[in-house]
DNA sequence: GAAAGTATTTGACACGGTGTCAAGAAAATG
DNA sequence: CATTTTCTTGACACCGTGTCAAATACTTTC
């Protein structure tokens, strides 16, 4: 055996910074290659693919990404749990300068995958798999505050309508790129959801 | 003068419903050119790039689409505007077998535009263009709602929370491709900014 | 400690995409 | 009918992905 000359985690965090700036078509291998300091036919020695590479990358992320969510949801009122969810949703399309989106959005429209090309359905799954969790993670926290009376509606109905607005508020951060207008339809969504009068 | 050897229409048509089921990144010029019988060079002499050829093609989309909208929104009662509304944006992305999703959505997401890379910025601009002029047409639907007594809230940020659900909702069409469950959650954000009750 | 074994590295290659360009072809104009 | 102007066509340079065989460097085994 002779051991790998390079990091397996480094170039996969690399990689995914690279992909998250400029999508999963706009990055080449040899642009990760280069960053990393690898060969660009070790890349594929040890990853197989581009796209092979991008899933664990992105894999990686969103494990760290819904343990920072689940610690977002956890404390306060109902109405501070949607608001730190809704808080950290934002700030995580609008880290880096420029910023460089949501990275789930992102991937799962860039996978024109409806006919041969864009990304292949292990990685569609990948993104939605991402999503049910969320969405799951918010439906529980609106189940626990309808048992604390917090909330009145149906929470799976609700959470559904949360996740969407989030996936919304990521086009709309493409489109306009207006921090305090997104944090305004946010404000208004938890408003719209819990009852305008302080939830 | 040596006159067209082709339909520029056509080849606008053609090349919309390509860039709409493979995305811009995953269409080549030579698709394009194969199927609408013209040679790859005339396609760069008539539009001069890709990006070029596609932006004319999405205008062209554009256009017809606010008309469409246009129509849809004009007739009922509010809550049956905001349906047809609603009907109409997802009927939009589900067309096709397999479906197409929004072309918006996906244009939009698309252009990882960060760093030199994806679309550019005027493609980017003619996205949130429409994205925008939806926008003020469902507020003036809204306003008109409101001065007939069939609306209380405030219709810029109704409008802005509505747009930014159907993004959302071009965004899960992606992710699961449940039409019914779309529909729900079109369904309830209806409910949620007209009032539970008949609106 | 030397030799064999094995996975990694490296560079060359095929292929397909974008975009450019010069030369050929086809109408309009005088 | 020649000229002009534009379109068409095919060749080219360049860059991206992915594959492969040969070279390399470390481990294991004797």
């Amino acid at each position: 055996m002779r051991p790998r000359e390079f990091d397996h985690d480094d170039v996969l965090r690399i990689a995914f910074d690279q992909f998250w700036r400029k999508g999963v078509r706009g990055t080449s291998l040899s642009d990760i290659a280069r960053d990393a300091g690898v060969q660009r036919g070790s890349l594929y020695n040890a990853f197989g693919s581009k796209e092979a590479l991008f899933l664990q990358a992105y894999e990686r992320y969103a494990g760290d990404y819904l343990i920072a969510l689940q610690k977002a949801l956890g404390t306060g009122s109902l109405r501070k749990r949607l608001t730190a969810f809704f808080d950290l949703t934002i700030t995580n399309f609008r880290a880096g300068s420029p910023p460089r989106g949501c990275p789930t959005t992102r991937g799962l429209m860039e996978l024109g995958s409806v006919e041969g090309e864009g990304l292949d359905e292990e990685a569609r799954q990948a993104f939605a798999n991402l999503v049910a969790r969320i969405t799951a993670l918010v439906q529980d926290t609106l189940s626990a505050g309808a048992e604390r009376g917090e909330f009145s509606g149906n929470p799976a109905a609700a959470a559904l309508h949360i996740i969407t607005v989030t996936r919304g508020l990521a086009v709309l951060e493409r489109a306009f790129s207006d921090e305090p207008q997104l944090r305004k339809i946010a404000a208004h969504t938890i408003d719209l959801v819990l009852g305008k009068k302080g939830g």
